[in-house]
RNA sequence: GGCCAGGUGGCAGAGUGGUCAUGCAGCGGCCUGCAAAGCCGUGUACGCCGGUUCGAUUCCGACCCUGGCCUCCA
């Protein structure tokens, strides 16, 4: 089966096929880093993590790249209001998203293209746009002309003639049209900036992201993803860009956008402040069961954020560990289902393929409750898990790592060990009273306990 | 106001013109010294009103409500 994706340039599902089937060309619009990204910012890296796998399993080649924006003027914000210098704040937060993406299993892009890095690309290709009549110089600036490219509008769906007559920002005089936007603009001695045909300046948002697709990838590629919120003017603006400078020549094949994760019933977003930090739920959640809610639903629809969310992974994950754990003594090599696969291939229904995880996890309980459990069904379904489990970027770890990591919990090993110790021989003893007794001491820890017929087994309780 | 998505059982969340999503929670039973875990069983779900149809949660129309974009934003 061909993998459908919804394209949001069409409106409607297509079956994927590369313009090379030799390789295949992802670009995802990364973070500007001047802070710690928010949960809803991992969407996006965690589902279209979840589409490179898929597209490498199909494909020889994929080259997947997802930028870094370093020059913004929320960075110089930043650099302003703590007094760091701007490279110091751009260091210290990619290396902060770094660590965010990888607790959430997101693998490393093939390229991460930084903006700074970038400029003389960006010159080039505004030079180019300015030479075909869609860009023009005012008062040290640059501008898109926006009625230079018919198409414009054409993604979100939008007017042009209505965006020039209802726009609602302050039109800065220069402008040819109020929808014209910022190529290049100039710098201030005490802002980051580079020598350029137009002075000193710095580059506009949407351009770095043109340039580095086309530095990267090439002049068309295969997919390019974001967030919804994105999809204008962001990726109105970089199709105008990257059209124009390559002379008609599509920019995106297709055009995918995950859907904004609410919180408290509005979008999570840094300016209303109702955010949740991948560094702060960090600290009080185990990373995979952060990954599983945000698989938990379609990346296209709305996912309304909640610590209860949270907590129901993480226990769907304590059964699905505990299951893995029964059948630890069970060789098996991760096989991947094809209900698993095929869910995927569906315009990455992630919900369906964890349901069809889930099938597979009550088939081996199903199994394991039997006098006689037969190996070969419990072999296969445990290679049915972990091989679900991998294409979602889940189940990876060893089940006994799940269940004794507690998320700031400095509980001592031995002294548990030393516990059950002493309550298996009160148990022996048939001093009930003092087993419990120990019970309640060690869930005071934070530490629970199973009996069962191999011995007692612990785990640490989750937040 | 314009343009997009949605409204599914206590909660989360897929999906489908006519038997089953799935998970979490609940309830009953088995097991257990007691628990826990697990197993078995268990729920008149599809916003509202019309229409099409033998039959609609699923198709069409109206209405109500929610979220997103239109400005920085994943």
């Amino acid at each position: 089966m061909p993998i459908q994706l919804y394209n949001s340039l069409s409106r409607r599902i297509e079956p994927f096929a590369p313009l090379d089937p030799e390789r295949v060309t992802m670009y995802l619009c990364g973070p500007t880093v001047y802070n710690y990204v928010h949960i809803g910012n991992a969407r996006g890296p965690v589902v279209f993590d979840v589409l490179v796998r898929l597209l490498r399993r199909r494909y020889p080649r994929v080259v997947y790249a997802r930028n870094i924006t370093d020059v913004d003027d929320k960075i110089n914000a930043a650099a302003l209001e703590t007094g760091a210098p701007i490279g110091e704040i751009t260091r210290r937060y990619a290396a902060v998203y770094h660590q965010d993406m990888d607790a959430l299993g997101v693998a490393p892009p093939d390229v991460e293209p930084y903006a700074t890095a970038h400029i003389g690309p960006i010159v080039a290709m505004i030079q180019a746009l300015i030479a075909g009549g869609h860009a023009y110089a005012a008062e040290g600036h640059v501008l898109f002309d926006v009625g230079s490219y018919p198409d414009y509008g054409r993604l979100s769906g939008r007017d042009t003639e209505e965006l020039i007559a209802g726009a609602r920002v302050e039109v800065a005089p220069y402008k040819k049209n109020p929808a014209d936007f910022v190529l290049w603009k100039p710098s201030t001695p005490e802002l980051p900036g580079w020598d350029s045909p137009w002075g000193r300046g710095r580059p506009g948002w949407h351009i770095e992201c043109s340039a580095m697709s086309e530095a990267h990838l090439g002049e068309t590629i295969d997919i390019h993803a974001g967030g919804v919120d994105l999809l204008f003017p962001h990726h109105e603006n970089e199709i105008a860009q990257s059209t124009c400078a390559h002379g008609g020549k599509t920019f995106a094949r297709w055009w995918l956008h995950n859907g904004m994760l609410t919180f408290g019933g509005a979008k999570m977003s840094k300016s209303l402040g109702n955010i949740e930090k991948v560094h702060d739920l960090l600290q009080r959640h185990a990373a995979e069961a952060l990954r599983y809610a945000l698989l938990s639903a379609h990346y296209r629809q709305p996912l309304d954020w909640s610590a209860d969310l949270v907590e129901q992974c993480t226990r769907t994950l304590d059964r699905l560990y505990g299951t893995l754990r029964d059948l630890a003594a069970v060789e098996a090599a991760p096989a991947l289902p094809a209900d698993v696969e095929q869910a995927l291939e569906d315009d990455l229904n992630t919900p369906a393929a964890l349901a069809a995880i889930n099938g597979y996890a009550r088939q081996a309980r199903h199994l394991l409750a039997q006098a006689a459990p037969p190996r070969g069904g419990l072999a296969a379904v445990k290679s049915a898990l972990l091989g679900g489990g991998a294409a979602l970027g889940l189940l990876r770890q060893d089940p006994e790592a799940w269940f004794k990591q507690a998320a700031g919990n400095g509980v001592d090993a031995a002294q548990v060990e030393a516990l059950l110790e002493e309550r298996r021989a009160a148990r022996g003893a048939r001093d009930f009273a003092r087993a419990d007794a120990i019970r309640a001491e060690l869930a005071a820890m934070g530490v629970v306990i199973e009996d069962g017929a191999q011995g007692t087994r612990w785990s640490l309780a989750k937040g």
